[in-house]
RNA sequence: GCGAGAGUGGCGGAACUGGCAGACGCACUGGACUUAGGAUCCAGCGGGUGACACCGUGGGGGUUCGAGUCCCCCCUCUCGCACCA
């Protein structure tokens, strides 16, 4: 063996013995329990970044160490490859989007595979793929026919210049990111899927699923939103029609003093026309309307609104309100008007101080009243009704339930549940998607694009014009087509679909990747479904794992799955951060930009900014490609996983790589220092040696309980990592004396390189290899303990005086507290500490402490 | 404002149900081997002291024989939501 570790060769050896034997290639088995571990599938945007190489690491290791538990392991990898960086790639380098993507994935694909990650690469799957999104439309048309999609006009971000919808995240300041130009709210037909037919089963899930992280189910539960309450009719005064009101507190009806509609409110124009206020009140709504929607939700937001002069009737006390139109009210929620309690509503109460409306209290806290005029905040505590007719004197929690009752009981109202959560609007209108499988013909109106005839693929030879991408809508080859139902001339739907959609299902076709004649084998979905574990970064907390979840039960009653829930266990691992560097001349430094402290090109002392997330516009990354060229895989995957626990942010240090790095050539050199009999020595089996080797033997089967439960309980790989540095530790400063010793030591040295292959597999395969091993490790059960070897027949017992450690005693293992006493009463230190002074109290804590407590 | 999480050496981080605070690594210091070393090995490394004592887990209080861990109040930071009626 080379007595010099060589990460280069000694991976590239490996990753070609795992592609030329398909190690990691599955299939079911009824015999063995199924494991399978996603981590979420990657943007194919040119290159990998430690993000990516701490995420698949992470899965990486929980995938080979359920392997090596005897689980059937499903591990796959993918590509989420629609997407607009492939649009922009096309409109700055003229390249088109699907070449741009196919190179970046075959590029990436290489990447991960330098990386020794344990994929089934037979189940790879891209998005941008015919042959996966011919499902995506397949079931598009079946939630068609169970009326899960629609069609409805919706305003969108749209730019004039770029004739495109923009996403929020596109608009800068009321602006187009691109162009600059500014963009308008424009009415559009999209189609929705009706996610808001699960809310309450995605709600009531959230209560189910223990294996994720709390604040991720809570913030889905925000997302979601449920508030129960009434919605009430308040009838309008002196013309026919009402406005509908959706309220959560039903207790303070009888506080209504006015009423506000959202801007958007379609009742606004009508209820103006002729009072003398129109012009006002059409400018103040038209002033709202063209507020883009930071400007809208921004902290300092002023609360503004204008009457209408027209009223309406609180029916419960028969009085008349005004109703105004007010900025702060959403059309897109409730029913876009809402009744304002000024004196128990904050935003009611400020808007009401502002506009000198009245106040009218209708809760009091217990023993208590309140003076409308005094008040300075509106009271929201609970309390009892007053001036409330029949229902004075109630407590307010009490009266919500009995003002629903008497609502309903005369038609006034009845019981309503609102959420927050919205329709998913789909549609893009966007070139590099998968195009929405209807036809609109002017005869039949839309028609579904007929089963047999999908894929509806996307025209991908197409030239495009200088500076931007065409979309759909511009390519007559593609739109112009004929109605599958009257035959005569039709369009095809231009839309394609968000990109949230392919990755809302792709973890089910991984179980049957290369199934042709449905969109999901249901018999190996069975098998395979659902993921055991998940494991991705927290950004994806609500749209992706809902979307995900939402679709599951889609899948689910159209009988595809089985499965309520995708993902039993998810793990959202922290982000990769890296200190910042700036030069006052040149900006942000790359790190190999600064020398010494100093900007390598002006020699300007740089300054150390903030430990920020890995990006490339602050300039604080490291490229795993140069890791892995000068370090190796196996460092790189050892740091990503030793610098912190997965779920924390993780910070990058060079230091800290060369520390991983060290470590494992020392682990090289254990084996290298004593190649010359090591393979020929059996492990240890049986007997009980003394000494050294006696220690030595515990700390390696402390060594596999410790490594497995960091792992197993909750994968806390960098404990694990320690402990297997003092198991190398301990072994490196043994010296094997005699047989038994030299059957320990390698026994040791077994133990070390299985607990370490799950994390760095290539140097331990060569390692175990060299030790003249014949069957790899990747296909070596898991190490188990042995209770016998961690006995000892001699323990050390802390010994406290008043809680203060004074002494440490050795004491045969079975000792009592008794004889614990005893020995330590006669400790010289301890002594001194009991000198003069009485034991009121011994507490033992058998075979660790001994707390003496004197006066 | 609301919700969640986190504050531990010079740094990253350990300490499972209250029981030796600082495992492991980095950095640093001293030494050995060396033509040399940014390689390797040995030793040290919270503050304090000559050595003890003593002080130390954001701050203050409490429970307990014993608190980083449990309870109350406060401070700071990070993330998420933010007019949701």
């Amino acid at each position: 063996m080379d007595v010099r570790y060589q990460p280069q060769s000694v991976e590239e050896k490996w990753q070609r013995r795992w592609r030329e034997a398909d190690t990691f290639a599955v299939g079911e088995d009824a015999s063995r329990p199924k494991y399978y571990v996603l981590e979420m599938f990657p943007y194919p945007s040119g290159r990998i970044h430690m993000g990516h190489v701490r995420n698949y690491t992470i899965g990486d290791v929980v995938a080979r160490y359920k392997r090596m538990r005897g689980f059937n392991v499903l591990h796959p990898m993918g590509w989420d490859a629609f997407g607009m960086p492939a649009e922009n790639a096309a409109i700055q380098h003229g390249v088109h989007p699907s070449k741009w993507t196919r190179e970046n994935i075959a590029y990436m694909k290489g990447q991960l595979q330098r990386m020794g990650f344990s994929y089934d690469w037979s189940r790879e799957l891209a998005t941008c793929d015919p042959s996966y999104y011919r499902w995506e439309q397949w079931l598009f048309l079946k939630m068609l026919e169970q009326d899960l999609v629609y069609r409805r006009e919706t305003a969108v971000n749209w730019c004039d210049t770029c004739q495109t919808v923009l996403a929020n995240e596109q608009v800068e300041q009321g602006a187009c990111w691109r162009c600059g130009d500014v963009v308008v709210e424009k009415e559009l037909p999209g189609w929705f899927f009706r996610i808001t037919r699960y809310a309450d089963e995605l709600l009531d899930w959230t209560d189910r699923l223990p294996g994720w992280p709390p604040q991720v189910l809570t913030m889905q539960r925000n997302w979601i939103g449920k508030s129960v309450g009434a919605e009430v009719a308040f009838p309008l005064d002196g013309r026919d029609g009402e406005i509908r009101v959706f309220t959560t507190r039903p207790d303070t009806l009888y506080g209504v003093t006015f009423m506000s509609l959202a801007a958007e409110h379609p009742l606004v124009p009508e209820l103006v026309r002729g009072t003398g206020r129109e012009a006002e009140v059409l400018a103040f709504v038209d002033r709202v309307r063209r507020q883009d929607k930071a400007e809208r939700t921004a902290d300092d937001y002023e609360k503004e609104g204008v009457f209408t002069g027209a009223y309406c009737v609180n029916q419960l006390t028969g009085e008349r309100v005004p109703i105004y139109v007010a900025n702060f009210v959403l059309m897109e929620y409730g029913t876009g008007a809402v009744m304002a309690v000024p004196a128990h509503d904050q935003r009611d109460f400020e808007f009401a101080r502002r506009y000198d409306l009245p106040v009218t209290v209708v809760i009091e806290p217990d023993g208590g009243s309140l003076d409308p005029a005094a008040m300075t905040e509106a009271y929201v505590a609970p309390g009892r009704m007053v001036r409330s007719g029949p229902f004075d004197g109630l407590p307010n929690r009490d009266g919500i339930e009995r003002v629903i009752a008497y609502l309903e009981e005369r038609g006034f109202g009845k019981r309503a549940v609102h959420y927050r959560l919205r329709d998913w609007g789909i549609s893009r209108q966007r070139y590099w998607g998968a195009p929405i499988p209807v036809i609109h013909c002017p005869a039949c109106g839309v028609v579904p694009v007929p089963e047999a005839d999908l894929p509806v693929v996307l025209p991908e030879d197409v030239a495009f014009p200088e500076g931007r991408v065409l979309p759909l809508a511009e390519i007559p080859e593609f739109y112009e087509t004929s109605c599958p139902r009257c035959t005569g001339p039709a369009r095809r739907e231009t839309d394609t679909m968000d990109t949230f959609v392919e990755s809302s299902w792709y973890f089910a076709r991984y179980a049957c990747a290369d199934f042709q004649a449905g969109m999901l084998d249901r018999a190996r979905t069975e098998y395979w479904m659902p993921v055991d574990q998940y494991i991705g970064g927290i950004e994806h907390a609500v749209l992706h794992l809902l979307y995900s979840r939402f679709y599951t039960k889609v899948l689910r009653d159209l009988g595809l799955v089985a499965v309520d829930e995708p993902f039993t266990n998810l793990l959202t691992q922290g982000m990769v951060c890296m200190e910042t560097q700036r030069c006052p001349e040149h900006g942000w430094l790359l790190p190999d930009e600064v020398a010494d402290g100093a900007c390598t090109r002006c020699g300007a002392p740089a300054e150390a900014g903030r430990v920020e997330k890995m990006s490339k516009s602050k300039k604080n990354v490291v490229d795993p490609e140069g890791l892995v060229a000068r370090y190796g895989a196996d460092t790189a995957r050892l740091f990503s996983l030793f610098a912190a626990p997965p779920e924390k942010d993780l910070e990058w240090s060079e230091e800290g790589v060369e520390g991983a790095y060290r470590f494992l050539r020392r682990v090289w050199r254990l084996v290298a220092d004593h190649r010359d009999w090591l393979p020929g020595t059996e492990p240890f089996a049986g007997g009980a040696p003394d000494g050294p080797a006696r220690d030595l033997r515990r700390k390696v089967h402390d060594t596999i309980r410790r490594v497995t439960a960091d792992i197993e309980e909750r994968f806390h790989f960098n404990t694990a990592i320690a402990a297997a540095m003092e198991l190398l530790n301990a072994l490196a400063g043994f010296s094997p004396a005699d047989e038994p010793g030299r059957q320990a030591f390698r026994e040791g040295v077994e133990a070390l390189l299985k607990v370490l292959h799950p994390m760095v597999p290539h140097i331990t395969e060569e390692l175990w290899e060299i030790l003249g091993e014949q069957t790899p490790l990747a296909d070596t059960p898991w190490p188990g303990w042995d209770e016998a070897a961690l006995v000892r027949d001699e323990i050390t017992v802390v010994v406290q005086v008043n809680g203060k450690v004074r002494g440490r005693v050795q004491v045969p293992a079975g000792a009592d507290g008794g004889a614990v006493r005893a020995v330590a009463e006669a400790d010289p230190n301890v002594a001194r500490h009991l000198e003069g002074k009485t034991v009121v109290k011994a507490v033992y804590v058998p075979g660790r402490l001994l707390n003496l407590v004197v006066r």
